[in-house]
DNA sequence: CGATTTTCTGTGAACGTTCCCAGAGACAGC
DNA sequence: GCTGTCTCTGGGAACGTTCACAGAAAATCG
């Protein structure tokens, strides 16, 4: 005891925070009344509510939240867990729109939106360990891939959680999504309706469900026409997929007419690669993307492409973890998409 | 008593998770030995160990990081506080970049880092009450404003800090940053040695350092050929604030030659709306941005601009909270930029 | 004015860890 | 066989809150 009191060691740089009794002692009042004014709750007299501001303002009080969250089992914050290759991370507009969807509705409910990133097997470790340790009420998965290991480590400590996009191969939790498939047929055909005969995709991600799912779309759209040699696929949805990408099919079918790229980066470098090769689009070529990104009208000429509600899909995943936690049953929400027609078919 | 031995309420519809007790009942052994056990220390002889290791997959134990964290006084997570308006999110590379340069940091020194963003006031309240709370052991702020109440909530409390970036107007804290005027003042000389004789510029994002510098750093350059009526202004680093803001030069002086855009997102609208007016680059009018981002190179032609190393003021910035935690100074470090001269100028 | 309700305050117990100390046992040295 | 070191284990105390309960004081009621 005596140590403590002569609290000049070197041992603990910064000073001891103060604590609810501190500002008991302060005040001249009880840690439960403190408690009650911190937490503004009623059956406290005017006088000692002021006591107690006075004497907070006076020690510099800041409630530790490790103390709370202990005894209230408790942290009212949720994970968002963002599993990107590094590329993607700075090219994809939509993880910002997804990180800011879901953020509006967290803030809403008073929750603390907290984000992280797995960039190794060693940040996978350790967010598992984070999310296990109660530090998250809940959490929202972007971009999982096919059996992804935090999503196993998620589903076994029975978290509640909600998946953008739908992954298969993963465990059974609600998810928020679009219909890639449906979407990627629709503007296939819209494209064919100009009147293209020799169609081709650039397919990219075919990891992730959202990737996969575009190739099937296109080739239901294809139909009898659907020519395997006409389809290249590269791991990421980047602009160098789509200028390599573009440049391979014009090599492969030089009379190609019409692409879909797979997402509108892609498409964007796919452009590049054309209008280098002295192809005009969209008259020797039509061009259609995915996304609905900023890219879309950075574009020229503007690119046709498909409007994904990203914003939406981040809100609705929050909220499905907020019914979860609310006892409620979460089920998967299918958001609508849009074709955009501008100019590039 | 009773009431807990017959855990059949609904009140509470989770299950109780298993603690480091249970365990210890399971194993036949004490809570300290399972401690041990669970944190790798020696002193327990291997018999105990795997009795402890079996009870703890028995009965699904995961520890507690509150209870941890409350005793030990330490969270082992350092906060990324994002402050950034919408478009910028989804536009600017250089974020995702700082990111994932302080989580490689932060990774190798085992501390989990939290991103968390604020898009309003009541996002800044929170986060402050998240950072005070003692969640988080250190913080990294990036894209600060002059006078961030955020900054100010951080120094009050004296939580190891840096920026990324050096706004002025803020607390004292260590930053990680590049010499933005310095930058801007050599990579406008050298625009100017092309023999341009009319050069405006596209300034964005004056209410932060990096606008404000890269201003300072053109008007140094220009010398007395400056003309304000050759600078535009915008709150944003994006794409539409270069397309407009050329359209609007090209009212202003027709015959400009040159332009310096704050950033590369803001050279590609510049460039968009030039090529639309009829000019050509670099014949006509010469263009050079700033960031070196993927932009530049996807520009046609690819763009002339400074390169800064976004990672780089990431992880410094990181290494800068890691340094205090330690007891060290953190003193302030400056980056090199190196002019990347493309076919844009 | 006594009984009842409402408002207000203080305190013990709990949350789930880690840390520290005491002590038991094994083993070595002389 | 005594002393000393090393290995191993158990349990009390502390971390800083919230919660439930008890009881005092004040207000309301019949």
């Amino acid at each position: 005891m005596l140590g403590y009191s002569t609290n000049m060691s070197l041992t603990r740089t910064r000073a001891r925070r103060a604590t609810i009794n501190d500002v008991a002692d302060a005040a001249g009042l009880s840690r439960g009344t403190v408690s009650r004014v911190v937490n503004g709750e009623k059956y406290v007299s005017d006088e000692a509510r002021h006591a107690v501001e006075d004497a907070i303002a006076r020690v510099g009080y800041v409630r530790n939240s490790a103390a709370r969250n202990l005894v209230k089992q408790e942290s009212r914050a949720i994970g968002l867990i963002i599993h990107e290759p590094h590329s993607l991370l700075f090219e994809d507009p939509n993880i910002g729109s997804i990180l800011l969807g879901a953020n509006e509705v967290l803030s809403k409910a008073d929750y603390q939106l907290v984000s992280l990133i797995i960039d190794s097997d060693r940040d996978s470790r350790r967010v598992a360990d984070y999310l296990r340790g109660g530090l998250v009420d809940g959490a929202v998965i972007i971009s999982a891939r096919a059996s992804d290991p935090i999503a196993a480590a998620i589903a076994e400590i029975g978290l509640p959680a909600a998946f953008v996009g739908h992954p298969d191969g993963t465990p059974e939790l609600p998810y928020a999504a679009i219909d890639n498939e449906e979407a990627a047929r629709a503007i296939t055909s819209r494209l064919l309706g100009t009147g293209r005969k020799r169609v081709g995709m650039i397919a990219s991600a075919l990891d992730r469900d959202s990737g996969k799912d575009r190739l099937s779309g296109f080739r239901a759209a294809m139909g009898g026409q659907f020519d395997p040699g006409l389809v290249v696929e590269y791991p990421l949805y980047t602009y160098a997929a789509g200028f390599d990408g573009m440049q391979e099919l014009l090599r492969r079918a030089p009379d190609i007419d019409g692409v879909f790229a797979a997402s509108d980066a892609v498409a964007a470098g796919a452009m590049t690669a054309l209008q280098e090769a002295g192809r005009r689009v969209p008259e020797d070529v039509g061009v259609v993307g995915f996304d609905d990104s900023s890219w879309a009208l950075r574009c020229r000429p503007q690119l046709s492409t498909v409007r994904q509600p990203a914003d939406l899909l981040g809100s609705a995943a929050a909220e499905l973890v907020l019914a979860q936690l609310n006892g409620l049953p979460g089920t998967p929400r299918v958001l609508e998409t849009e074709i955009q027609w501008r100019e590039s078919a």
